[in-house]
DNA sequence: AAAATTTATGAAAGCGCTTTCAGGCTTGCC
DNA sequence: GGCAAGCCTGAAAGCGCTTTCATAAATTTT
């Protein structure tokens, strides 16, 4: 583990016998080079274990071959699985990957942004966020951009699509199908595109199975466990009944389910719970939580490849993302 | 939220009417500058939004302002906290953070390392890891490292230490003191540092407790939920007798307590269940689970902010991580 | 008041690499 | 056999910044 080595292009064209431009040249396949040349170059690089100097190359060419990401909630369960499917997804390229962090909070998201592209990204990957759809076109017409979880139109076939409605629909339509008819539901922050898109799925499978919707069933909650408590802390106290529970995701679920078992009632016995993210935890909850999940590592594998397609030039395309129900025990008829 | 933005040294050089040795004196107060002259060129940075370019400094000067992390299974919770911690430290210094992971596998982990190092990183945080003790001084020996989670002799005053013994025999102990004397241990990897000390801290408890440990009631796991549900089932149909469950980590007690659900058993009232690293989720857990915590978002912060104080040449101490037992509702007395 | 210091500033040389630009050699073609 | 066209390759000019080194101006010393 040889590490502070420090050997140059120069060192290794002196020993070559060649000129810097043309170890450059080999390095970058960017002209032809006798092939006999090639391979004493070749040589001695791998004879001095010759590493390019990645700030040098950026500074001279202009690539740094380096993604930004900015990321909300580092430490969230979900965003840390798409990190580490982005931490694939760059793996075998010679890219390295930056996180900054937004924390779903506009000046947050600026300051991560400018850090960002201080370092001369050669591509970016945002995770969700709270910044304008103008101000995402802007920086997606100065560096190649990938879109996680959100739709903007503009840049449509650059956002990768998780399909919010569909999902929920889904999953309250299996509750409708399991024959609750009042089904609460615990809303995500609504500011955010993803929330609303579970709610208007949440929405729509009711109406659609001819149920009309309570507003005293729906609660804003802002996807941690505590709202969750809360949530269904409140409807008890009011006396609302229900005989279901749809959590925009599955920290809320944890949450309404702790508040059940406070009051003793039994789970899905007595109320059925679906969670949203489908969090590795959940099936191991008491009772596992069914819950909505998509392949979060996938996820950030995606993207990551196709900002590389992108910066390359090359062609590609995002496909949408299955959300499929896992289904569990959390969940019974009535 | 202008970004392309390239102003250079040279453009507020000629603003302000003077050399870009005077402008680079003044962005780094590496030489005394005229006040006067100081603020013009403050002025011109000002007024240009003048960003240093970031790659050019590092070819220049040697600094790259950025610091790399070895992660070890980045998508894991406690691990994720700390890197959300870390990120937390650097947030005010001009310096970034570049992750590699080495996913507990030794030739990941030297790759990850190259990877780092190709980026000539100023600094390294190791988090956990394989690799073994004279490569790590190694790597000491060439660039400033700070090591979270294990103990190096060589390099005490640059290793975060987490105490496990201790906070293994504290948990054990409380256990103990709930009047329990067949406590299950379900370890961690036993090839890990911190899975062996948790084991020896439930070990030196029980005996300081005058109770001779049982082999049979412990079982080496794999730091993951199966592992967890796996041991318990195993104990079961081989019908051992315990009364309560001291897990290395929160996750297989999570894969515990569930093994116990499925067959009927309770928790607290017929066996207890104490977890370790009281993930978030923890707290939510049915009922609750009691687990060993630490303040992984300070940890990373705090190795962070050490390893800048180390970058500098700065005196820094790295406290002790104290633990603390998270009493919730998975305990009870018999 | 001249000499010795100290201060503030600019010029210029890199840092390691990419990329014109131009020139020397081979080929191919009429 | 002569000329255009191709192929390889080296020299040199940057990329934006830091850092000697040198110099001019201001200050102190004797």
């Amino acid at each position: 583990m040889d590490i502070a080595k420090r050997t140059t292009i120069g060192d290794i064209a002196k020993r070559s016998g060649v000129s810097i431009s043309t170890v450059s040249r080999v390095l970058n396949q960017t002209a032809p080079v006798a092939e006999e040349t090639r391979q004493a170059v070749l040589k001695a690089i791998s004879d001095l274990n010759y590493k390019p100097n990645l700030f040098a190359q950026a500074l001279a060419g202009g690539q740094t071959r380096t993604i930004g990401v900015l990321t909300q909630n580092l430490g969230s369960h979900l965003y840390d699985v798409i990190l580490h499917g982005i931490l694939r997804g760059i793996n075998s390229s010679h890219y390295s990957s930056i996180f900054a962090d937004g924390s779903w909070e506009a000046d947050r998201e600026i300051n991560a942004l400018q850090t960002l592209f201080a370092r001369q990204i050669d591509g970016l990957v945002i995770l969700g966020g709270t910044a304008p759809e103008d101000v995402l076109v802007e920086i997606a017409s100065q560096v190649p951009l990938i879109i996680i979880g959100r739709d903007i139109a503009a840049l449509s076939n650059q956002c990768l699509r998780l399909d919010d409605f569909q999902a929920a629909y889904d999953a309250t339509q299996y509750l409708i199908r399991a024959r609750h008819k009042r089904i609460v539901h615990i809303t995500g922050l609504l500011s955010h595109q993803d929330a609303i898109e579970r709610r208007n799925g949440y929405l729509q499978a009711l109406k659609d199975a001819g149920i009309e919707p309570d507003p005293e069933l729906i609660i804003e909650g802002d996807f941690l466990e505590s709202s969750g408590a809360m949530a269904i802390e409140m409807l008890l106290m009011r006396g609302r009944i229900f005989s279901a529970i749809f959590a925009a995701n599955d920290q809320m679920a944890y949450g309404a389910r702790l508040t059940l078992y406070r009051h003793g009632l039994r789970v899905p016995d007595d109320v059925s719970i679906i969670g949203f993210d489908d969090l590795g935890y959940s099936a191991y909850m008491i009772p596992p939580l069914t819950s909505v999940g998509r392949q979060s590592l996938e996820i950030g594998e995606i993207a990551a490849r196709a900002l590389l397609s992108l910066i390359k030039g090359e062609p590609f395309t995002l496909p949408d993302i299955q959300s499929t129900l896992a289904i569990r025990e959390s969940v019974a008829g009535r």
